[in-house]
Formats: C-alpha cells, structure tokens, sequence
DNA sequence: TATTTTACTTATCAATTGATAACATAAAGT
DNA sequence: ACTTTATGTTATCAATTGATAAGTAAAATA
C-alpha cells in the first residue's frame, strides 16, 4: 500500500476526529472557564496527577502560560496545586472536588449529545470500536 | 458493557488523537498563517469546494469571524472564492496553486514526523489501521 | 561549596480569536 | 410587488492566547 495514501486516509481520519469533538463539545463548556482551560481540566481529569510542566508540553503551551492558566484554575477553586515530597521544585496538579464534579457535569452533557449521535450500539460493536481504538493508540497515536 | 464506561475510554481516545495531532503539527505551520487559518486550509483541502457558510459551521468559527479569516487568506492569494451561479448569495471556496502547494508542503512535513513516530507498519498493519479507522468513522466520528 | 540546571512564577506586550451590530444583496415565500 | 429569510461583508471592541524577559528556589553536578 501506498504510503502517501495511507497518511492522507490518517489525515482525513484525523479531521474527523476534530470536527465531532467540536461538535460535541461546543455548548457543553461551563461558561466560567475558556476552551484552553477546559482542555487543562480535561487532561488532568485523564491523567490524575500531573505536574505543571507535563500540562505545558502535553498542551503545547509554554510552561508561564502554563502557569498562568492553572492559577486561575486554582483561584477558581477548580484544581489543587500540592508541591511534591521528593523534588520540592515541583508541583503536582489534580482536579478538586469542585473541578471533578465540573468535568464529570460536563461530561454528562457531552455523553448525551454521544449516544444520540452514535445511536444504540450493540454489545458487539463496542467491542469491536474498543479494539480498533486500542489499534489506533497503540500505533499511530501515543 | 456500561455505557458510561465505553464513553470514557472513546473520550480518553478522543484526547489521544488530539495531543497526537498537536505534537505533529505544532513546527508544520506556515509562519505567515494563523493556526485557526491552517485548520480553515486543511478543511478546504479535505473538502475541496465549500461555502463560507460551511466554513464557519464545521470550524464552530462565526460567519463574520469566518469572512474575516477567508478574505485574509484570499489576500494571502490562499484561496479562491467563486460566486455561485445557482445562488450567487454563496461564494464557493476553494485552494488556489500555491495553497494547494502549502498544503502538500506542510503535509509533507508532517508526514516525516509521522513515520518518525509510527514507525515501519506492514501492509497488514496498515490494512488493520485503516478498517479500525473506517468503524470509527462510520459508528462514532461522522 | 560554588556553579549550573531544572521547575516554576510573575509581569508585560503583541497577536489571535470571539462577539456583536449594522449593512448589502439575492432568493424564497406570501 | 412586498416581506421575510438566507448568505455574506465590514467594522469595532473585548477576551483569549502567545511570546518573552526577568526572577526565585530547589536539586544536581563539578
């Protein structure tokens, strides 16, 4: 197979992606933070514990940027910021109580908008999307 | 398998796919386009010949914010705009010469980072990727 | 122990993007 | 013909995001 043809078939996946996040995500924002800070929630919502660096290189914004958001973050109660035991230059950053059930809200509204737009699945197709998600992480997106 | 649970891991994936993207296409980027200007090109390539209107809805851009954006891009000689000739309200958008080019180019670009990062797949493996990529498409990203 | 590197913060200015009002014109409906 | 609706443009101001310089403190290294 072509490899130029498969990278655009990638490519072209890839715009789909995009364009039914933003379709699913557009009205279920809470009106209190902007799109970037709710992209810093959401990534801190999958990963649990994190520092302020991983949130500036995984985002691709710049580590005072960075800063900057998860200040307002924490001004707005919705993160906590605890500097780590070992290497005390650094500071780990997880949802509040406030910022999870935000996440876990919006989340809620944004699943409604899924399964009406994905429809009844059967059990057997979940378990197929699964896996070919699992193919999809494993070798084109980490 | 709960439903709650098979949206998370498709959201999870969701994020995947965006981080992936980010990391490919951050140094790819004209320096004389903005990123939203990139994403406006890229839709057009993939779609060929657009309203204004389109534009603006499947970017989740306003119509005046979209406008704004084309008429800077067709100064840039990006794009072409095309009155319809059935509703000549509708102007038909698509990529001159040299913003075909720019896309090639800037595809080109970032399809070396791709290899770089998926590494050599087998025919079978692409094989493989491309059906996982068609279930998506067709069940939960269209 | 002195120096360098790492992780992060603060401050500031520029660029990009979002939102809205006012307008023009073409098409569709009555 | 008259009104309404759809498509798009222009202009303007606010909000978000990006880029960079300067600084602090902890850790690693020489």
């Amino acid at each position: 197979m072509d490899k130029n043809q498969f990278f655009q078939i990638v490519m072209n996946f890839i715009g789909n992606v995009h364009a039914s996040t933003h379709f699913l995500t557009k009205d279920a924002r809470s009106n209190k933070i902007t799109p970037q800070q709710h992209s810093i929630l959401e990534y801190v919502f999958f990963s649990k514990a994190v520092t302020t660096s991983q949130v500036a290189d995984c985002l691709n914004i710049s580590l005072p940027n960075a800063s900057r958001e998860l200040k307002k973050l924490f001004k707005l109660d919705l993160i906590v910021k605890e500097s780590d035991a070992k290497d005390r230059r650094k500071t780990t950053i997880s949802l509040s109580e406030p910022g999870q059930n935000l996440m876990l809200r919006t989340f809620e509204r944004i699943q409604k908008d899924f399964w009406k737009q994905a429809g009844e699945l059967s059990e057997d197709e979940m378990k197929s999307i699964i896996s070919s998600m699992v193919v999809l992480d494993k070798k084109v997106f980490f």
